[in-house]
RNA sequence: GGCGAGAUAGCUCAGUUGGCUAGAGCACACGGUUCAUACCCGUGGUGUCGAGGGUUCGAAUCCCCCUCUCGCUACCA
């Protein structure tokens, strides 16, 4: 095909906080069937996925490990690139928020924007909720009092950077709204539009001072920038940015993005967040954001701590990189989650890939040897059944041509492995084996395993973009190459006279499940076994959190604790966590409201004794007054636990 | 609580502007075939198209209401 331009692809970059499993996996196989996919539409293609290396995790992961950040992103950014490569992927670049021109470029965007105005110091705007957890302007109050919960703002404790979003959000919605394309699918159009954008924007938080593994600010170096402006820039330093304006040519030639391939965990920040960055930089927007949805794991919750984390380099060791490709582009598709299984992976694998596919070239492959010694020659002895064959091998490019045009990469497969379902038809309905019992019917016989062979290797090349170890292997045993996308609009461009392998290699093996899933057992729990007393340490080890400012014993005194014996509770109909619970302290009976439904059900609430905090101030969440707080504990991942008396205590009984 | 999406065969889903006996893939059953990796080809369903009501000659498709699920978001003392 034609030269049709630039197109510059990205994926997300992975966060090198661990190894990722095989739904974070999946992302660059996706952008990778997409950029193959451009190039043979004669798309100059630039594609490009790294790592997020940055933050407070890190730093705290790194320091569990005995190690420095940077040796410890090292690694993981080494197993990331790993696992990338091993997946058989095409990507042109691979951009490390570490690497020194995307430091230096950050720091320069950073200081540009806060010259320009952009971004502000906090401190002295002090109009900080703290319950909220949230900034406000002064136009945003109402009465003079947060907005969300109507209480007193306060000076911001810490000093940080802002970014002014809503400066840019009127220029946002307008980019939006005229470019219908811009967010993919369509549905999460509305969720940014109406829960962010038309509420009115606020601003963000673009440093931190808590922790110190990111990029200096280059002008108040108590401050590293936080994550967004660190990690969306990567897509345009990776390609030669400079706030200064000497780009690169690699940037001229490639920005804007033509496809920014992310998760839907994080379309709000590629939607909103960068497009007003770029408008800050006085930079083209990406012409696309397409949000895809998550591959889930089916059997069972996936956990470290079981074990049975799905992890892509053990698919392939089970599968080979092909099938897992295949999986995981088959089973997700544009707008719903996926769910990956061993059992499902063996279905598909054995119905698609060994049954479909496999069989199919297998036994093409096997007749023309026996019958023709490996020699493939159409005789031209055509019959109308032959036909309907040639006009599904030539039209089927089309009909992916025109799937992958909206990014229906499942869609685009279910075409092609049509094509090769119609072959496995065709051979039903010419019936070689009896055609080859007539001497006088030889020719026939040729032409029918020339069009056989003709329509698989047709096929093979629209898989290539998809299966490229596949495609390559079936364009090998039949001896020829694969076609480039001019080449797939006739049929007939065999070669006549080839020869093809006469030792056709299985492709794809036939599964049994039963199999499977005991090997699939056996290796987890012998790596279980082998991890245990690591992991242990790991699952017990301590958790950091954001230090607040000392306080003065007077500021403790002025909390009081009590025991308080739940004597009822229920659920807040009109809420997704809220418990009311009736709670007893000493003779009297406060009613509590907490957000701890999914951690607590009602009925085994009541009977409880807990720690509370009973002289704060009333407050009315979801329309129930609370009159004071249950404390808890939480862990990293948001579980939580009741605070209660190592002994039985009558309720009321102060806690000092 | 706000906004939005959805509920179709055992499973995953298609069903365009309402129109003849509601489809595909997988799974399952039966039949055919034997070149091939026990593969391929064909045939098959009793699907109350979530419940109820309405508009219409006619609704899975439009309107109302109900139930449930999901997403984003707020709240979460």
């Amino acid at each position: 095909m034609s030269n049709k331009g630039k197109y510059y692809i990205t994926t997300a970059i992975a966060y090198t906080s661990g190894k990722p499993h095989i739904g974070n996996s999946y992302e660059i196989v996706l952008a990778d069937s997409i950029a193959r996919f451009k190039r043979k539409e004669g798309y100059d293609v630039f594609f490009q996925t790294g790592t997020d290396e940055h933050g407070q995790k890190i730093e705290l992961k790194a320091k569990d490990a005995g190690i420095t950040p940077q040796e410890f992103v090292d690694g993981v950014a080494g197993e990331i690139r790993r696992i990338w490569d091993l997946m058989d992927t095409s990507y042109d670049k691979f951009i490390r928020t570490t690497d020194d021109y995307h430091e230096k470029q950050v720091q320069k965007i950073f200081k540009k924007l806060y010259d320009q105005g952009d971004i502000y110091k906090s401190s002295y705007e002090g109009l900080y909720c703290t319950p909220c957890e949230s900034f406000w302007t002064e136009s945003q109050l109402v009465d003079g009092k947060c907005p969300d919960c109507g209480r007193e703002v306060k000076a911001a404790k810490e000093e940080a950077y802002f970014f002014k979003m809503s400066k840019y959000a009127d220029r946002l919605i307008e980019h939006i709204n005229t470019h219908p394309e811009f967010i993919q699918p369509v549905s999460r159009k509305n969720e940014m539009m109406n829960n962010f954008l038309l509420p009115g924007l606020q601003d963000l938080c673009v440093s931190r001072t808590s922790f110190k593994w990111g990029i200096p600010v280059e002008f108040d170096d108590k401050h590293v920038v936080y994550v967004w402006l660190d990690a969306l820039t990567n897509y345009i330093t990776g390609i030669g940015y400079d706030a200064d304006g000497n780009h690169g040519e690699a940037y001229g030639k490639n920005w804007p993005a033509d496809l920014h391939l992310i998760g839907k965990d994080i379309i709000r920040f590629h939607t909103i967040y960068w497009p007003i960055f770029l408008m800050a930089l006085g930079e083209e927007l990406p012409k696309q954001v397409f949000g895809h949805p998550w591959l889930l794991q089916g059997d069972g919750k996936m956990s470290k701590s079981k074990g049975n984390v799905l992890y892509a380099d053990d698919l392939v060791d089970f599968f080979g990189v092909d099938a897992v490709r295949y999986f995981v582009l088959h089973e997700m598709p544009f707008e719903n989650d996926g769910v990956i299984s061993w059992e499902l992976l063996v279905e598909r694998i054995n119905s698609d890939l060994a049954n479909t596919l496999g069989n199919l070239v297998n036994r093409t492959i096997s007749m023309s040897n026996k019958y023709f010694d490996g020699v493939v020659c159409d005789k031209g002895v055509t019959e109308p059944v032959d036909e309907d064959l040639k006009k599904c091998a030539t039209e089927t490019l089309d009909k992916v041509l025109a799937k992958m045009e909206t990014l229906h990469v499942a869609d685009a497969m279910t075409e092609i492995f049509a094509l090769f379902k119609r072959c496995n038809k065709y051979i039903d309905e010419t019936e070689p084996w009896v055609l080859a019992k007539d001497e006088a019917k030889k020719d026939r016989l040729a032409t029918v395993l020339y069009n056989l062979t003709e329509g698989i290797i047709m096929g093979a090349s629209l898989l290539e973009s998809y299966l490229p170890g596949t495609a390559a292997k079936i364009a090998a045993q039949l001896n020829t190459e694969i076609r480039s996308f001019d080449e797939l609009k006739t049929f007939g461009l065999y070669p006549g006279g080839n020869k093809v392998t006469d030792k056709p290699e299985i492709l794809f093996a036939r599964l049994d499940v039963k199999e499977v899933v005991e090997k699939a057992e056996a290796m987890f729990a012998s790596r279980q076994a082998e991890a245990a007393p690591a992991e242990e340490k790991i699952e017990e080890s301590v958790i950091d959190i954001e230090a607040k400012d000392e306080i003065l014993y007077d500021d403790f005194a002025k909390l009081q604790f009590q025991v308080g014996e739940i004597i009822a509770c229920e659920e807040v109909k009109k809420s997704k966590k809220l418990l009311c619970s009736q709670v007893r302290i000493g003779s009297s009976v406060k009613q509590i409201v907490s957000g701890i439904k999914g951690h607590y059900g009602a009925e085994e609430m009541v009977g409880k004794k807990v720690m509370v905090l009973v002289n704060l101030k009333p407050a009315t969440l979801a329309g129930i007054v609370s009159e004071g707080m249950l404390l808890c504990a939480e862990d990293a991942d948001g579980n939580l636990a009741l605070m209660a008396p190592e002994k039985d205590m009558p309720a009321g009984a102060e806690i000092c």
